[in-house]
DNA sequence: TCAACTGTGTGGGTTATATCATACACCCAA
DNA sequence: TTGGGTGTATGATATAACCCACACAGTTGA
């Protein structure tokens, strides 16, 4: 059974930590295509939040394309994206990428450094 | 002289689009460790934007360590910072970089794309 | 000194964010 | 059919984000 975890003095809004911590489940694959979700209001009781909380967290990941809600059903994991060009992946990613790029230098951190931490994360999201 | 853009469409706020630009100036070397900025004034003018926006970015910028503000005499890059160690400059790092391997992980993009898009845009930090 | 530059501080108004309470509508198995 | 599960929708509220107008204060050079 999936279990989320909410830091409350993070400053980060609860939904969208509920967000970041689904999409990495799906990614690494412990939330495999088509698994079910906890339900809105069960994992508003386990998380002592609001439903509505839920609901936003949810409606937000179904637009990003990751889950799907199926009404009277529940929500599950959406099925692989009909692909994406190299160039549609390449230039969706790259604003990210500038922004971890110049934060490293901004660190004084090297390209060594960044590309090994990467690979670190990587490999934790397969074996996770 | 100092160039920079605001896209009012983007949803992106002003002050932050701001400090993204400056960053990456600041972290490329375009402007030097001392380089003098736009006085708050005058790039509140040329942006088109109230002088309390720049205010907001400046600021934020400040406190990141990025730029110092002397008053009465202007805001400059500030001179590096005393050395991070490695751990401290992982792990700071590292939220950034799990976003963006599960968000490349969710587009479907391999291990291979984004160490070239790192590569990328590290290679267009120096040369910009 | 003083004029013209610099950053600093305060208060306000509008909009967006985040959460909550409550009612509605669909699905399915008993 | 109906009860208890599911997602959906609406309205309220508190807070934060964002931007603005305007006044204050330090710095410099003529």
């Amino acid at each position: 059974m999936l279990h989320l975890q909410l830091d409350n003095q993070s400053g980060v809004a609860a939904y969208r930590q509920i967000m970041e911590q689904i999409k990495f489940y799906a990614a690494s694959g412990a939330l495999p295509q088509g698994a079910k979700l906890p339900s809105i209001r069960e994992l508003a009781k386990q998380l002592a939040v609001n439903p509505t909380t839920i609901v936003k967290a949810y409606t937000e990941l179904q637009h990003e394309g990751v889950i799907e809600m199926k009404q009277g059903k529940g929500a599950f994991i959406a099925e692989a994206l009909p692909a994406f060009s190299d160039h549609q992946r390449r230039e969706t990613l790259r604003p990210s990428a500038r922004r971890l790029v110049v934060e490293a230098s901004q660190l004084g951190a090297d390209a060594t450094m960044l590309v090994a931490l990467i690979e670190e994360e990587l490999g934790r999201l397969r074996h996770d």
